[in-house]
DNA sequence: TTGTTTATTGGACGCGGTCTAATAACGATT
DNA sequence: AATCGTTATTAGACCGCGTCCAATAAACAA
C-alpha cells in the first residue's frame, strides 16, 4: 500500500497518488467521462496496463481520498467498549472517522457527480464502497445484538445509517469553499437516525 | 411504456416482459455475469441492438419488478395531505408502495447479489435507483420543509429512509420462501428512522 | 555471471454500449 | 395498387473498459 519498502524486485515506476494527480488534471479538462484510462496512463508515463496494475478500475482513481479515511471506520468500531450502548458506538465511530478526514481533501467521485449526470462505472463504484461500509457496520451491530433484533433492525441500522453519512459527505461536497468540518455535517445527519433506533433496540 | 396500442408504424415483435423471461432462463443457467447480452437476444429471438431498444442496459433487465413499483413513490408523495406530518406522511407512502409489490415477484437483481460478488454495472444500475428514489424524497421532504431545515437534513433524510427500505428489501428477497409481505420488513426498517427524525423537525 | 523477484509492457481478446444507415412492416392516402 | 409517413428491426462498424498472457526490464543476492 505504502510506496516505499521495495527492497527487492524491479522499483515502480509510478504510484498511486501520481497516477491519481495526472487523472485529477484530466479530469478537470475535459470531466471524467471524457477521459480514457490509455490518456491517463499517458499523462503519468506508463502504458495502460501498469494504470491496472495500480487501480482496480478506472473508476477507482476517485475514491483514494474516501478509501484512505474509511478504512478505519473498522477499527473505530472494534476499539469501542461494550458498556457503551450500540447506536452511541455508532455515531462516535463514524463521527471520529469523519473528523479524521483532511478538510481540503475532496474526494473527486463526489464532484464529478454534480458535474455530469453519474455514469456508469462511477455508480458503481460508488455503490460497492457503500455496500462495504454497510458490510462492516451492519455485522457490527449484528454482533452487539446477536439474535434478539431479529433479521431486519441491523441491517436497517447500517444502511440507513450509512446512508445519512453518504448524504452530509454529499452536501459538504458540494458546499464548496467555506463549508465546515465534515464531520459537523456528519453528526447532524447520522444524530437522528441512531437516536431513533436507540429507542427500539 | 405498455406492449399495446401500436396503431402506426412496424409492430414490436419483442417486450419487456419477453427479453427478461428469456434472460431470467440463461441467469439460471449460467448466472448473470456469465450471460451476454447477444445470448439473451438469441433466445428472444431478434437481434443484439432490439435488446438495447428495449433496455438501456443489460443490468436494467434485472430491475423491472422494482421499477413497476417503485415508479408509484412519488405518486404516493404527492397524494399526502400537508396536515399530516412530514415523516408520518414519508413513512406511510412507502410503507404503501412496498404493500403494493406482489409477493411472488423478487426482482432478479435482488437474488443475484447472493449468487455472486455483485458485479460491476450490476451495483452500477443499483446506485442509479438508489439515487433516483433519494431524489423524489428529498425533494419531497425539501418541498414541505422549505429552508428551516438546513440543507443537510432532508437530504439525510431520504438517504436514510431509502437506505433502510433498501436494506428491508434486501432481507426480504433473501428470506426464501414462507417470508412475510415485504411492507412488513420495509415498516419495522424504516420506522425508527422516521422516528428519530421527526423528533428534531 | 547467473538466478530470483517484481514491475512494466505490448498485443490480443471479449463484452457492453453507441451510432448510422438500410430495410421491413404496418396504416393512411391517393 | 402504388405511394408516403411512421416506427421497429437489423447489420455493421466503432470505442473503451477490463482481462489475460508472454516477453522484457530493473533491481538484489549468491
Amino acid at each position: 500500500m505504502n510506496d516505499i519498502a521495495h527492497h527487492i524486485g524491479r522499483p515502480r515506476r509510478s504510484s498511486k497518488r501520481t497516477l491519481e494527480e495526472a487523472a485529477a488534471e484530466l479530469f478537470l479538462e475535459q470531466t471524467y467521462a471524457r477521459t480514457t484510462v490509455d490518456q491517463i496512463a499517458a499523462r503519468a508515463g506508463v502504458s495502460r496496463n501498469t494504470f491496472f496494475n495500480y487501480f482496480a478500475s478506472k473508476s477507482d482513481v476517485l475514491w483514494v481520498d474516501f478509501d484512505e479515511t474509511v478504512e478505519r471506520l473498522a477499527d473505530e468500531l472494534a476499539a469501542s467498549g461494550a458498556e457503551v450502548a450500540v447506536m452511541d458506538a455508532v455515531r462516535d465511530a463514524i463521527v471520529r472517522v469523519a473528523a479524521s478526514h483532511p478538510d481540503d481533501r475532496v474526494p473527486w467521485a463526489l464532484t464529478q457527480v454534480d458535474l455530469m449526470g453519474t455514469r456508469d462505472d462511477l455508480e458503481a463504484s460508488g455503490l460497492r464502497r457503500f455496500m462495504k461500509q454497510c458490510d462492516v457496520l451492519g455485522s457490527f451491530v449484528l454482533r452487539r445484538l446477536g439474535d434478539s433484533a431479529g433479521a431486519v433492525l441491523p441491517q436497517a441500522v447500517a444502511f440507513s445509517v450509512i446512508g445519512a453519512a453518504a448524504a452530509a459527505a454529499g452536501v459538504w461536497a458540494s458546499a464548496g469553499i467555506g463549508r465546515r468540518p465534515l464531520a459537523d455535517y456528519v453528526a447532524e445527519a447520522i444524530a437522528p437516525v441512531c437516536a431513533g433506533f436507540a429507542a427500539v433496540l
